[in-house]
DNA sequence: TGTCAGTTTGCAACCGGGTTGCATGTGCGG
DNA sequence: CCGCACATGCAACCCGGTTGCAAACTGACA
């Protein structure tokens, strides 16, 4: 999806009505290679209101053209959806780890989530998981 | 931890000097069966003050006495810990399920946090597994 | 037992992420 | 060209969390 796709055509495969605000948005989130909160899309893109960038991104997650996760910043983040098909399943996402001394949310792109069984009954719609601690650089500066 | 011993037993046990508001807190924590957010202890604990239970909850915090983490609802959930040493290891954790439905936290005692290999460099300090969809009864409501 | 220092608590104010209502703008079909 | 639905900006708001400060408490020691 990442590919010879333009950023509208990608909103249109997703169903959604590529408005200059949307495109903008989305177009930032497949320039950074790290999950990014409201705040810091809200200082990338001056030009752009609080709110419209709020349901910016509400518009994108329905349609599922990126996803959000929480890893205990206090504030939601987001990437863009990098699979192929547009429905992307849960075994296929991959985990976050946020770290507590420079935090900085980083994604591990090569440990997908590992999905448990639940006892009968549960329907599993997302799973978040987040792994808190120091990272390479900031463990290596304590030690 | 949970047996014969008093919450202030279980205080001391933890480093905490045992004051009134720490106990209060304990307790009620220890009665409930689910993770509760700092508002539910605000309501439960009609005496206290916000900022109070805010300071307590840290201080049983640092002291591993209960532990936090963020389910999708935007507020952080706390529940005593129920390990048998002071130390908790993150793999006797065990996951919790947020119904987006009925917006109640489960705990899934049965099932352990899956523990993945990171890269070289980063240290695991904790883990947040947290199940997100429809709980048994909203699932069964809907269909 | 009285006093003092350090800790704990309550109050009030604050902060920041997220959310909403409403008025204005924009684009598209007729 | 008009009208409508949708999109955007602005301002205000909500609420969880956090802090500064002064009062209350506790425990140690004279």
């Amino acid at each position: 999806m990442t590919d010879g796709t333009t950023i509208e055509q990608q909103l249109q495969a997703h169903g959604i009505h590529p408005t200059a605000a949307r495109i903008l948005v989305l177009q930032k989130l497949s320039e950074l290679t790290h999950p990014v909160s409201m705040t810091e899309l809200e200082t990338e893109l001056e030009t752009m209101d609080k709110s419209t960038i709020f349901r910016t991104l509400n518009v994108l997650l329905e349609h599922h053209a990126i996803h959000s996760f929480e890893d205990g910043s206090g504030s939601t983040k987001y990437e863009i959806c990098r699979c192929e098909s547009t429905v992307c399943r849960v075994e296929n996402r991959h985990i976050h780890f946020y770290c507590e001394e420079c935090r900085r949310t980083f994604c591990i792109e090569d440990v997908k989530i590992p999905v448990v069984a639940l006892p009968e009954g549960y329907r599993i719609e997302t799973i978040n998981y987040t792994v808190k601690g120091l990272c390479p650089e900031c463990s290596k500066r304590q030690a």
